[in-house]
DNA sequence: TGAACATATGAATAACTAATCATATGTTTT
DNA sequence: AAAACATATGATTAGTTATTCATATGTTCA
């Protein structure tokens, strides 16, 4: 039997999974779809998708949190963005996978 | 306020959401790392990550369902390995992300 | 300064999920 | 056929999470 030794440290793997528990969830891949063609503010996003702005508002924090996404204020909008080219490509590769 | 209309069906998005559930959980990564370097059986598996039989046994039915893995029975022992390339493909992707 | 607006946050709840235990199913060997 | 072995499955439980409601924070404008 082969033993797989090339596998990340536990600790690297918990950060992996918690990773893509960001992107398991629709709301969370709707709003980043959003974001695929430039920055929203939170009521655009909101009104896009057709959810009750704290919704969007958590959700958007978890993103934050995650490194997904980045903020930007102007007076009272806060602007959203992707923070990050991998994002598209997770996406995408993802994509793929179920379109097959 | 320009809007995102490429965004793929929401059913499209409840299967992709799904599909990074799967990859959500350490679990699951880690028999997925197992099985970077070819086929193993669920004994093997369970043997070298040093959990429950009955926890792989689970998990590797999710993996199963979400066609991320293919069997194989060979006597009394079923070998698990890796269904399909964008597995390895998305995993790494996701790791770059948290690796940067 | 106060009202209106945009967003964030805390608490509560309902739904989901991973691990465990016990046991069932299916295969081989004697 | 029975025992031994490998894996799968059902039920249970503890922990997690997405949404909602209510409200707080912060900004602009009159």
């Amino acid at each position: 039997m082969a033993t797989q030794d090339n596998m990340p440290e536990l600790e690297v793997l918990f950060e992996l999974a918690d990773l893509f528990k960001v992107f398991g969830d629709s709301t969370r891949l709707r709003i980043l779809y959003t974001l695929f063609d430039g920055e929203h503010s939170v009521g655009e996003i909101s009104a896009t998708l057709n959810m009750e702005q704290s919704t969007i508002s958590h959700q958007l924090r978890v993103l934050r949190t995650n490194k997904l996404v980045k903020v930007r204020r102007e007076g009272k909008q806060i602007y959203y963005s992707l923070d990050d080219d991998h994002v598209k490509k997770v996406i995408e590769m993802g994509l793929d996978h179920v379109l097959e």
